[in-house]
DNA sequence: TCCACGATACTG
DNA sequence: AGTATCGTGGAC
């Protein structure tokens, strides 16, 4: 397997051994940097919404306008997309397949429009509550294991869209209690993305639970 | 493993 | 107008 890809512009290239975020002010500076290390250290903290809490277990990278064709952003700024150009650190929503919806963490510079989806996480806080939106759940580990389940059990929907996360908002994110440590973080192919399968912008706390079986993309037949 | 579900965004 | 979609749950 490739694990590289001349489409990755240079400024996109990981550092090495760069510390987790320990404080706000720390992660805020994370998410406005590359979104690689962006991506990596968003695993292990933690996204409040609707009165439950997860901690973060699974992500993947979109590098926005930067030559990423997975990205919503990749054709330009349209009314759906329009948070992704803005500042780091608001929550890009977006519904699809008709009943489901997605959050993402807008990293880097604005006007870049990288983002970070979030894929999964462990329920934290409020079980009881994400047990309710979720009923049809039998394993704990299900209840955010998958991009738009987080969503369900979060109750998040359109009403998030372009929320500060870092901020007092109904929906936040803060550094988790641990660093994740990067010999915990595993790292492939995004899921359900047709173009660039070969970049590893999904990254994922190895052997947890509550991460999300990987499928490959299948376009769908016309019947 | 496969398919129905289903709304929206973008393209032509 | 047509077509694709950063998915999930349930039926095989």
């Amino acid at each position: 397997m490739v694990a590289h890809s001349d489409r990755r512009p240079a400024d996109l290239a990981e550092p090495a051994g760069r510390a987790e975020p320990a404080g706000l002010a720390d992660l805020a500076d994370l998410l406005a940097g590359p979104v690689l290390p962006a991506a990596r250290g968003l695993l292990g903290c933690r996204l409040t919404a609707g009165g439950v809490t997860v901690r973060i277990t699974e992500v993947e990278a979109y590098a926005g306008t930067a030559g990423d064709p997975a990205s919503h952003a990749h054709r330009g700024r349209t009314p759906r997309n329009a948070v992704m150009f803005g500042p780091a650190g608001h929550a890009y929503v977006y519904f699809t397949y008709g009943m489901h919806w997605c959050v993402n963490v807008v990293t880097g510079p604005a006007g870049e429009a990288a983002a970070v989806l979030l894929r999964a996480g462990e329920v934290v806080d409020g079980l009881a509550v994400a047990r309710a939106r979720r009923p049809a759940v039998r394993r704990d580990v299900d209840l955010a294991r998958g991009p738009a389940r987080l969503c369900a059990a979060l109750g998040i929907d359109r009403s998030a869209y372009g929320t500060h996360l870092l901020g007092d908002g109904p929906v936040r994110l803060r550094p988790g209690d641990a660093p994740v440590s990067a010999d915990a973080v595993a790292a492939g192919p995004r899921v359900g993305v047709t173009g660039a399968h070969d970049v590893p912008w999904r990254f994922w706390i190895a052997g947890d639970p509550t991460v999300s079986a990987y499928r490959r993309h299948v376009p769908r037949t016309r019947r």
